[in-house]
DNA sequence: ATGGTCGCGCTGCGA
């Protein structure tokens, strides 16, 4: 039984210091997927999370305070893989994949397109680079969880007012249409094979209070290969967590 | 309503 968290901090920094490591202890999760850790090596608090019983593993962003993602665990991974092999996504700490036994754990942080035309291409591109790359990992690893902030609402119901959303970046058509088609790939979204409710959103704009009205988006999944549909035990959304704009997720799987 | 608010590294930028 192994217990996962993803959780987009928004600065891994900021976040511990709004009581991110207490939090950690609380939920005790096995394996955590962090994304958007904006830090270096040796900026992540890296003492507290070992001391509170994590393997730390970490894939920066060239550039300082932007991006990057994690995988911490209470296992240690057989192995890790940094990046994707691609660079203009490697240079910018997207994916990082950890293996325990015959089952992958992949950190992901897909490019958000809310700047701009340039940012909004990149992120379809990543979006078919990305699926590619799953296709070709599966021959090899076969039992995968992708735990990460998709910047994208999969439903209608994943978003607060999808009317007034469906020209936003993380709400177009083709971009609903692109994870239409991961799904029928084989892969299953986690939380939705426990709770089929609407407004279970895991992030709010800073902006405006939002988060206060619940006028959120749910972006951030543990999407799984179908063979371990069966393994789902529980899933949920932890919206009282504030360390960051986004929320945790969590899946509790049979491995 | 073209605003609003964060985090990070620097005096702006990306989300």
């Amino acid at each position: 039984m192994k217990s996962i968290l993803s959780y987009n901090v928004n600065g891994i920094r900021s976040a511990v210091g709004k009581g991110l490591i207490d939090f950690l202890v609380e939920i005790d999760p096995d394996i955590v997927c962090f994304q958007e850790t904006k830090a270096q090596p040796g900026q992540m608090h890296e003492d507290d999370f070992k001391r509170i019983g994590y393997h730390v593993n970490a894939f920066s962003a060239v550039k300082k305070g932007y991006s990057g993602v994690a995988i911490f665990s209470k296992q240690k991974p057989d192995h890790i893989e940094y990046g994707m092999g691609i660079e203009k996504y490697d240079v910018e700490g997207r994916v990082i994949r950890a293996d325990f036994g015959d089952i992958s754990v992949i950190s992901v942080y897909f490019p958000s397109g809310t700047t701009g035309d340039i940012r909004q291409s990149f992120k379809m591109e990543f979006l078919f680079d990305f699926q590619n790359y799953l296709a070709q990992l599966r021959k090899t690893r076969t039992k995968l969880v992708i735990s990460g902030d998709y910047n994208i609402c999969r439903l209608w119901i994943d978003i607060h007012n999808p009317e007034k959303q469906q020209g936003t970046s993380g709400f177009l058509p083709e971009e609903r249409e692109w994870f239409a088609n991961f799904v029928a790939d084989g892969f299953v979204d986690s939380f939705r094979v426990i709770n089929q409710e609407k407004h279970q959103y895991s992030w709010w704009s800073y902006r405006a209070g939002a988060r206060q009205n619940n006028k959120g988006w749910r972006i951030d999944y543990h999407m799984l290969t179908d063979n371990l549909t069966d393994r789902i035990l529980d899933a949920k959304i932890f919206q009282d967590a504030i360390h960051s704009d986004h929320c945790p997720v969590w899946v509790n799987l049979d491995f």
